[in-house]
DNA sequence: TGCTTAATGCAACTGAGTTGTAAATATAAT
DNA sequence: ATTATATTTACAACTCAGTTGCATTAAGCA
């Protein structure tokens, strides 16, 4: 699947993608798309750019769900092995651009890893 | 705050976290339990159980709720920093007995940390 | 035994996310 | 350019995990 169209709601979201925050909740979209894109669309249209790569998402602390544009992802697999960190503070969350080591398991096959850290960000540290 | 009295309630959860699996999502724990104690119950009694630092909880991947019982963790505060394992044939989850490293992150103050990883588990691996 | 306060049940609610479907529109074929 | 068709969209209704308010019940202590 993916996106196969060109429409106005797949250009007005990534246009939000590029304007600095890596990280954006599907809740914050709503709020700034709400009046021009309907909500099952951004749903939608979120789900079709990560299928093509184009993003990745993950659940933040909440259960609320984040998008973030992909750096070393794919539409064969996601390079999503990074952390993510949510600030307690301002809530921005941003990816961290490092990989985890995980930890040896036996007899187990490991598929997917998702590391969030929770903390201060720079801003709201000093 | 925490649990002050010895309710049936607490006991039937606390037995419940004794048969063996390590963690239980709060909607096994509903439908073991629903014909005798209200879901509101269980909720806050789980609740109670983590502010004493019994049990810790975490989100699966799908954002549900999980509470698993603390090997080393007290009510001051909860030595979560271990990964927890989701096998993605059967959905059985367990607290994977490591630490893990988090990565240096320069100005940044890092409070809370959760590992989610999926695969399969030994029974669902063979 | 009775009192106080925490714990419980119940019903109604919240809100993120999903589903079904008819109407609209991007894209390819003519 | 026009048409055909398959995807995309809006809308409304729905799902369901989790929460809230409040009246009732019961644990633990004097």
């Amino acid at each position: 699947m993916g996106i196969i169209r060109k429409t106005p709601a797949v250009e007005m979201l990534l246009a939000e993608f590029q304007k600095g925050e890596n990280a954006l909740s599907v809740i914050e979209l709503i709020k700034r798309l709400s009046s021009q894109v309907n909500k099952t669309t951004i749903y939608r249209v979120l789900d079709n750019l990560e299928d093509d790569g184009l993003l990745h998402s993950f659940l933040d602390k909440n259960g609320i769900k984040w998008f973030a544009t992909c750096k070393g992802c794919s539409e064969a697999g996601h390079a999503d092995a990074h952390p993510h960190f949510q600030c307690e503070d301002c809530g921005k969350v941003d990816c961290l651009p490092m990989d985890i080591e995980l930890p040896k398991i036996p007899n187990r096959e490991i598929r997917v890893s998702q590391l969030l850290i929770q903390g201060k960000c720079e801003m709201c540290y000093n």
